[in-house]
RNA sequence: CGCGGGGUGGAGCAGUUGGCAGCUCGUCGGGCUCAUAACCCGAAGGUCGGAGGUUCGAGUCCUUCCCCCGCAACCA
């Protein structure tokens, strides 16, 4: 059986996080139902990035030590994630002990090897913000946070040679074109960072203590970076000099699903930290797109945020969770407001999926007191619908291996339009009114099929409406494909989605 | 000239190597009655951001301009 290693990126714990933030573990979680409904051995990994300054501060401004402070937001997001109702494997956090021992034996490895070395981090420094800026983040030479003037200053750090590493990371990215997704980044990556020449990176801290410290010389933290990358191995069970048979078995990801913001950490710095680590690097980065609330960036300053939860609450987990997968494009940022949301609920998950599934089993108790099986009375009519449905597995895994996540739906969309169409041309209640029941329930029959296969690849975007129809279906065959020796005693009808009226 | 993405009927989006401009929603008209006022059929609606060029032929290739949005490495 092969293995699929899929992860999100780790959440930071600054604050609770906005259906944006959201959209990335439900698409993961899709993309790991998928590959174990096609019988992979699927290790899904998501979490949190708990240190930095920028929770210390937080922390501060509560009143709180920063460990309340992560422990609070590690369960709001893991709470999110349930709500989602995501099959993650694992939820790891970087206030893990075992995690942050492994960190250290990380940052001494590369230590000794050469490729961290201690310098001088020379920039812009604001006092009063006790920041450094680089030259380009410069407001009019001033602090583009407080505007006040910054001093040249500066003070021991650690560095890490990523200089080292550019030519074998540009024959890697050139080797392997596929590597970052969508393909169009990888210019981005190479024209804006790799090719002007890499500069070695300042991976610890002294301006604050709330991150792993370097344990040979304890006034530095770890770069949050080095931290929370490794989270991808030391969850596993990686360790300098020994490695688990569970990171032998998934080791190197098959996918890390990212946002588009912080591909240049996953596909430059994460793969020169495991160069130097000298182990096999992740076969694919996909830097997701985002989701714009009424086509403007989602932030609290603007009071324009939508949550997870309380969608979920308005409109149920399953209409979430279709919205984001099958709306959010491949590439470019998608778009979410609640008129979108109520028109595609209505139109696509109660007129189209619910009502099919609705007036299918409707007549198949009415017309057969729920008891269908293949009379085999075909017509012509029936091919296209057989056809399609036949057709469904190869078109869904082929999508689903592009990542193009709403194709996939949309395939599976185009048969049971296909059988709301097939409905009208075959007219079963003209068929019941005539002697020729046994083509009346040979129609109902493919339908029936129709919707069992369809039900069978919605499993992996809206998992709890697919045990539903399964259930009213009232059969436990999962295959692929159209099986003509079913046979039906279907439970009463129960309507799946309903119609939202227009406020 | 810092880098990249985008501009396609009222709305949201598709448009591989250039070959009749498509899909969903909405609107209008019709059909049907199994079903959740649902389902099915048909119609209207676009100078594909502007201008120029290559070509028998350009949404697609080239040049130039306008507009929107990201990123710009020690904040994650």
């Amino acid at each position: 059986m092969d293995k699929f290693y899929i992860s999100t990126a780790i959440a930071y714990t600054s604050a609770k996080p906005h259906i944006g933030n959201t959209y990335e573990i439900v698409l993961a979680d899709s993309i790991a139902r998928f590959k174990r409904l096609k019988g992979y051995d699927v290790y899904f990994q998501t979490g949190t990035d708990e240190h930095g300054e920028k929770i210390q501060i937080k922390a501060n401004e509560k009143g709180c030590t920063p460990q309340e402070y992560v422990d609070d937001i590690a369960s709001q997001i893991k709470n999110i994630w349930d709500i989602m109702n995501t099959s993650y494997d694992r939820f790891v956090r970087t206030t893990d002990e075992k995690h942050m021992e492994v960190v250290q034996r990380i940052f001494k490895k590369m230590y000794d090897k050469g490729d961290i070395y201690l310098g001088k981090y020379e920039g812009n420094y604001c006092t009063p913000c006790e920041s450094f800026f680089t030259d380009a983040q410069l407001v009019d030479g001033k602090c583009p946070d407080c505007g006040r003037p910054v001093e040249k200053k500066s003070e021991e750090a650690y560095f890490f040679r990523l200089s080292k590493y550019q030519d074998k990371l540009v024959e890697f990215i050139e080797n392997n074109p596929e590597f970052i997704q969508p393909v169009a980044r990888k210019n981005e990556m190479m024209n804006n960072f790799i090719k002007v020449g890499l500069q070695d990176l300042c991976v610890s801290r002294t301006s604050f203590d709330w991150g792993i410290p370097v344990d040979f010389n304890p006034k530095h933290v770890v770069y949050v970076w080095l931290d929370a990358l490794t989270n991808y191995i030391t969850n596993i069970g990686y360790d300098v000099d020994n490695q688990s048979e569970e990171f032998k078995k998934y080791w190197p990801a098959d996918l890390h699903l990212v946002g588009k913001d912080i591909i240049r950490f996953h596909t430059i710095y994460w793969p020169a930290f495991l160069m130097s680590l000298d182990i096999p690097l992740p076969k694919k980065v996909f830097g997701h797109p985002w989701l714009l609330m009424d086509n403007d960036k989602m932030s609290k300053s603007k009071g324009n945020v939508m949550y997870a939860d309380d969608l979920v609450k308005e409109y149920g987990v399953d209409a979430v969770r279709y919205y984001v997968l099958s709306k959010i494009p491949f590439q470019n940022d998608g778009n979410i407001t609640h008129e979108l949301l109520t028109e595609t609920i209505n139109s696509e998950l109660a007129n189209v999926l619910g009502n099919l599934v609705n007036r299918t089993i409707s007549m198949a108790k009415k017309y057969f007191d729920g008891k269908v099986t293949n009379t085999k009375i075909s017509e012509d009519v029936d091919i296209e619908l057989i056809r399609m449905v036949n057709e469904l597995d190869k078109n869904v895994t082929e999508k689903m291996d592009e990542l193009h996540i709403g194709e996939a739906i949309e395939a599976i969309f185009e048969v049971l339009k296909r059988s709301n169409k097939y409905i009208d041309e075959t007219t079963p209640w003209v068929l019941a009114k005539s002697e020729n029941k046994d083509r009346l329930e040979t129609v109902l029959f493919n339908l029936l099929e129709s919707i069992r296969v369809c039900a069978v690849f919605l499993q992996p975007y809206i998992p709890e409406t697919s045990d539903k129809i399964m259930e009213q279906l009232n059969i436990e065959d999962k295959s692929f494909g159209f099986n003509e020796n079913n046979q039906y005693n279907v439970n009463d009808p129960h309507p799946l989605f309903l119609r939202i009226e227009k406020k």
